[in-house]
RNA sequence: GGAGAGGUGGCCGAGUGGCCGAAGGCGCUCGCCUGCUAAGCGAGUAGGGGGUUACAAGCUCCCUCGAGGGUUCAAAUCCCUCCCUCUCCGCCA
């Protein structure tokens, strides 16, 4: 969500923002919207002040002086309460709207609208040149016996994927691997919960707008997360930090569950895209000034960590028109995968900037004592994409994975054979 | 799942219909005092939304005592629903 002042004083901003993205709205109208909302708020705010006014008397009058106060107290009251709903109600329509407005673009993100538009920041590495038949991870690893798509199916249905044997173990080196790593640097390692509340979900952006995409749990009324981003922007909602404690950051670990509506027919094969995957993620809580700084920070850890698993890779600056709801800007890895002979997404970084912690309420008290809302940056560090990335990368003639230097010591073998 | 207790400001903790957004304590901030990293004294110290204004300060109005409804001229205080926490029992990785 993002500043109603925005609205209020700089219509042109939200109007220009809205069509780098590529939506349509009527700003003029929300803004004919709010100031009613305010107006028949403010007339009754008014009959309540008397109201009370009124009532404060009420305990030291007596005879008809009382009840002429106390019926004038009811009348008012009354109108009060009228106006309170319609009010309400005018707001209610308001913020349905305003919920749904996307954050403000970053002047930087790249223009355009689809993934087309997307601009190469950087490259590194060059693809492998195989003498011999390049497999996909499907082939590698069903033929290794550390893949099995098929029972996954069978227990599943379509979209679910099994990870076996040294295939399992390496994934779960990784994950060690980026934690410790990260907490090196500084990220406290977490497991948060991954079933949350609804609130949980629209504070940190995703619903309404992607409420297709998240999996419920009806009896109990939560959501399977797609991302602990989720749990981890919302477990410091309603707090103000300390100046002192920013930044604050985390690395996330858990299993992540994802409908994949309208993917039909896209990436069907293996375990590129599946209903449920592991990951890492990194997640900072920084002063407004700071965001882009820490942007650019969490982005050479993505870069540090696949340059690490020697996977070929190009930074793009995602379009404006194909950025998240919350993300003001946003950078994607895209790492080499041999197996579709192209650069596909393997990370993602994103500033949220106060998107998150508008609707979180997280702030701090800056250096003048007042409260100030946090901006939030997220980004990826290792997911079984990455997994399937290295196992593409490094096969070898004979149908082996050789695992990167990197992680060895904490997988314990070399190889998958 | 069953039984019970409870949710008040940064923390502890009073408060069963009006003068309570809230005693007192702790903590914190500022000032004073004090010859010794202490004690004492005074003042201040919740959040949100409006109005005024320079998107300042100040002033002012409304809302918030877990959340949402209700009763009433008036609710932290009474009623209803929900959420959460704690203890005990049951079940369980």
């Amino acid at each position: 969500m993002i500043d109603v002042g925005i609205l209020r004083e700089q219509p042109e901003l939200l109007a220009a923002s809205l069509e780098r993205r590529g939506e349509s709205l009527d700003v003029a109208e929300l803004i004919e919207l709010d100031e009613k909302r305010r107006a028949v708020r403010i007339e009754a705010e008014e009959m309540r002040a008397r109201q009370r006014d009124i009532g404060k008397s009420i305990a030291s009058l007596t005879g008809d002086d009382k009840t002429t106060a106390i019926e004038e107290a009811g009348r008012l009251s009354a109108r009060y309460k009228e106006r309170l709903a319609e009010a309400d109600a005018l707001d209610a329509q308001f913020m349905e709207r305003w919920v749904t407005i996307p954050n403000l673009a970053d002047e930087t993100a790249a223009d355009g609208f689809d993934e087309e538009d997307n601009v190469e920041i950087t490259r590194w590495g060059t693809p492998p040149a195989f003498d011999f038949e390049v497999r996909d991870h499907v082939d590698l690893g069903t033929a290794l016996g550390v893949i099995d798509v098929e029972r996954a199916t069978k227990i599943s249905g379509s979209r679910f994927g099994m990870l076996k044997g040294k295939l399992a173990l390496l994934e779960m080196a990784m994950v060690r691997w980026a934690m410790d790593g990260l907490a090196d640097y500084g990220f406290t390692p977490v497991l948060p919960p991954i079933l949350v509340r609804e609130q949980a979900l629209f504070g940190t952006g995703f619903f309404p707008a992607d409420r297709d995409q998240v999996y419920s749990v009806k009896e109990d009324d939560l959501y399977l997360v797609g991302t602990s981003e989720v749990p981890l922007a919302a477990m410091h909602g309603d707090e103000i930090f300390d100046a002192a404690d920013l930044p604050l950051r985390y690395a996330g670990f858990s299993t992540c569950f994802r409908v994949e509506a309208g993917t039909y027919g896209k990436d069907t094969r293996g375990l590129f895209r599946v209903h449920q995957f592991d990951k890492v993620e990194m997640f900072s809580f920084v002063h407004p000034d700071r965001s882009r700084d820490e942007h650019d920070l969490l982005l050479a850890r993505e870069e540090e960590l696949v340059r690490a698993l020697e996977l070929p890779y190009r930074v793009v600056n995602v379009a404006a028109g194909d950025l998240g709801a919350s993300a003001a800007k946003k950078y994607d890895i895209e790492a080499w995968f041999p197996g579709q002979e192209r650069y596909r997404e393997i990370t993602s970084t994103s500033n949220t900037t106060d998107y998150q912690s508008r609707r979180l309420k997280i702030r701090f008290k800056d250096e003048d004592g007042k409260n100030r809302l946090v901006h939030t940056v997220n980004g990826t560090a290792i997911t079984g994409r990455a997994l399937i990335c290295v196992v593409e990368n490094h096969q070898q003639a004979d149908g082996t994975i050789v695992i990167p230097e990197a992680l060895r010591p904490y997988t314990g073998f070399d190889v998958i054979d």
